[in-house]
DNA sequence: GACAAACCCTACTAAATCAATAGAGATACT
DNA sequence: AGTATCTCTATTGATTTAGTAGGGTTTGTC
């Protein structure tokens, strides 16, 4: 199953992208919009840093911003930077029988999580909520 | 990752399926045959069972057999049968932004996983042996 | 320079899950 | 009756996940 871990990544630059333009957002500012438990969220901001999807300004005024543009980024990218392998991947060339469906299986999923980008899912988000703002008063 | 219990259980599918038409096979059988921990291939066999994949004779000259022909079970069966679920899928309906992905995901996994049978893995795994039998002596 | 706001790093703990084991029971053949 | 087999529940130990703690470093402001 997708860890806890890698639903708040997804979360935070969910929230990131939406924040495009603006001002860096701090840990404290992500983890109460997402409700993120905050020094969870730290470990995985480094995480995101230092594969490259965020980067963070130290000192006062500083937070964390992406590095790219919410289009540029895939819900693929967040998923491999804080989740480990799911299939086993043999490096050491033994090969067995499941070892062709582990990597067809492997490759199916990147495809699919390699699709969606943070633009499509702003928006998407947006329509959601807006289509259910009726419902909460 | 895929778990140790289900490499377990495709592995004693595949073992079931090389015996398919002989006397039915017992735990330990299996077990020897496939290294596996024989009380623990115990639960797996059961829960294979009650899936409806295998079913078993007990009493002397007991054992399990395999309830389908090897070309009718596919590697999708016997994950499911042991592997929880591996992508969120909300029942209740409340939807996130994720959600439609997971959904996406999930779907192009088990694509992949109810392609290939269990013949097919048989004689697969006999030319991948038969390759390499020359270098075992 | 002192202070405060922020990120940075290492280590620790608690809870959950995974992997495996144990023991007593039920069934069926001889 | 006896033995070989599956069946069920419970328990244990190891590993991973989720979250916490505490101290350190950088940067802007007064």
């Amino acid at each position: 199953m997708i860890s806890k871990k890698c639903t708040y990544a997804l979360k935070a630059v969910l929230a990131l992208a939406r924040n495009t333009g603006g001002a860096p957002m701090t840990i404290h500012q992500i983890a109460k919009a997402e409700d993120i438990p905050p020094r969870f969220l730290e470990a995985i901001l480094r995480d995101l840093k230092q594969n490259g999807l965020t980067d963070s300004i130290r000192g006062k005024d500083g937070g964390y911003r992406l590095t790219q543009l919410p289009q540029d980024i895939r819900i693929g990218q967040v998923v491999r930077a804080v989740e480990g392998a799911w299939f086993p991947h043999s490096d050491t060339g033994d090969r067995d029988v499941f070892q062709a469906v582990w990597q067809e299986a492997e490759a199916a999923l990147q495809q699919v999580l390699d699709q969606k980008d943070f633009r499509t899912l702003v928006n998407e988000q947006d329509t959601l909520r807006g289509g259910t703002l009726n419902y909460s008063i």
